[in-house]
DNA sequence: CTTCGACTACGAGTACGTTCATCTTTATCG
DNA sequence: CGATAAAGATGAACGTACTCGTAGTCGAAG
């Protein structure tokens, strides 16, 4: 579990280091924006973003962190009771937000949260499990490769909501293909035929595309 | 969308109601923890905790919450500095926390992202969610092809109107056709055959088209 | 009596499912 | 490390099922 703390005082930083290294995440310190630009070469799970830095405004930084692959999540901390800066940081799209002075037990609960979140997602009998990308549907460990993954994942997270070809193109394959497809369709069928949870549950929506309705 | 507000200073409570309310939540306040408790045979989607309450800590309830199916979200919101009822809430199982002064912006975000969304819209005995593209009538759901869907819709968001024939063949269909059609008629009776609330509520304008009459 | 809407049934067109051939990527083994 | 085999991704082709729109008839309203 990799977590980037992009913190400019030194002090803090090596406490907030050491500190979530001993409960167990692998840390890696940045002091400025530059820095923390050229770390994001590496993949990160989480990242730890002070608002005050030397050389810019922290939640610049959060649009980039969006486009990253895998994208990390995003804890922004401010000064106390700047409020707006919050409303704006989640707004944004960071994921969860600390007041200073840092509560260390409460850093850890929200990024360990955070971080779970993209561990494990279950859905009826099926269990997805992101770090080994194993399935299993009704205890049977299920191959996926690697484009199925990426669609049923997909599916996971957008369950009951319509979701039309173009934008599963667009977002699980790069895509931007205006003709006519039927890789998506190629695709479905596949987990269809591998899971049956999947052929149960993932509808097609006439005219508009697929849906994973969910299980109740 | 259901959130219960368990607040016991009334104008507090009153301020949070009316702005979520008026953030398209349905809001229902509880001043006690006894209160809390009769009001949780409901169903609710989120409940906003108080910490002090006349009758006791907010946060004994969360063992209660956790029970309950459907879970609901649980955010507690606390005065200022309290970090260790913060941390203690969060090891509980409280999803996320709010410290006081509430800023309703950030409320308003925390709640919807704890929240599945829906984007739903309903008259009568019907909710029609767009996001997944369904529809239910007096609890049972409804199977509706593209275009009875979509004209559904048309009429929802223009609930009490005449519409004619053309407006609905220009708008719903990408038709721009002069001559004469039954088409609308056919999918008027379709809608009328599905759904008891559209055989009640779809009124025929003679000589015009139709009208969907609202319900009081 | 005339006109308009309700309703049924049918046919054309279209979108989806499925298979298959081709190209690409990954894995294996020397 | 490179060659070769295996597996995966892709999109075209074809069959099928479904939806939509049209026509014809009946009944009701004006």
């Amino acid at each position: 579990m990799n977590v980037l703390v992009v913190e400019d005082e030194p002090k803090l930083a090596d406490g907030l280091a050491r500190f979530l290294t001993y409960a167990g995440f692998h840390v890696t310190v940045a002091g400025t924006l530059a820095e923390a630009k050229r770390q994001l070469e590496q993949p990160f799970d989480a990242v730890l973003l002070d608002v005050r830095l030397p050389d810019g405004e922290g939640w610049t930084l959060i649009p980039k962190l969006k486009t990253l692959k895998p994208r990390p999540a995003i804890i922004l901390a401010t000064a106390r009771g700047e409020a707006d800066d919050r409303v704006f940081g989640l707004e944004l799209g960071a994921d969860d937000y600390l007041v200073k002075p840092i509560v260390l037990k409460e850093l850890e609960i929200r990024l360990k949260r955070l971080v779970k979140q993209t561990d494990e997602i279950s859905f009826g009998d099926m269990t997805v499990d992101a770090r080994s990308r194993t399935v299993t549907d009704a205890g049977q460990a299920i191959r996926m490769t690697n484009k199925e993954y990426e669609l049923l994942l997909f599916f996971l997270k957008h369950s009951g909501e319509a979701l039309d070809r173009n934008r599963l193109l667009d977002e699980v394959w790069d895509y931007t293909f205006a003709g006519d497809t039927r890789t998506v369709d190629t695709h479905v069928k596949q987990l269809r035929d591998k899971s049956p949870t999947m052929k149960r549950q993932l509808k097609t929506v006439h005219r508009v595309g697929y849906r994973l309705e969910e299980v109740r």
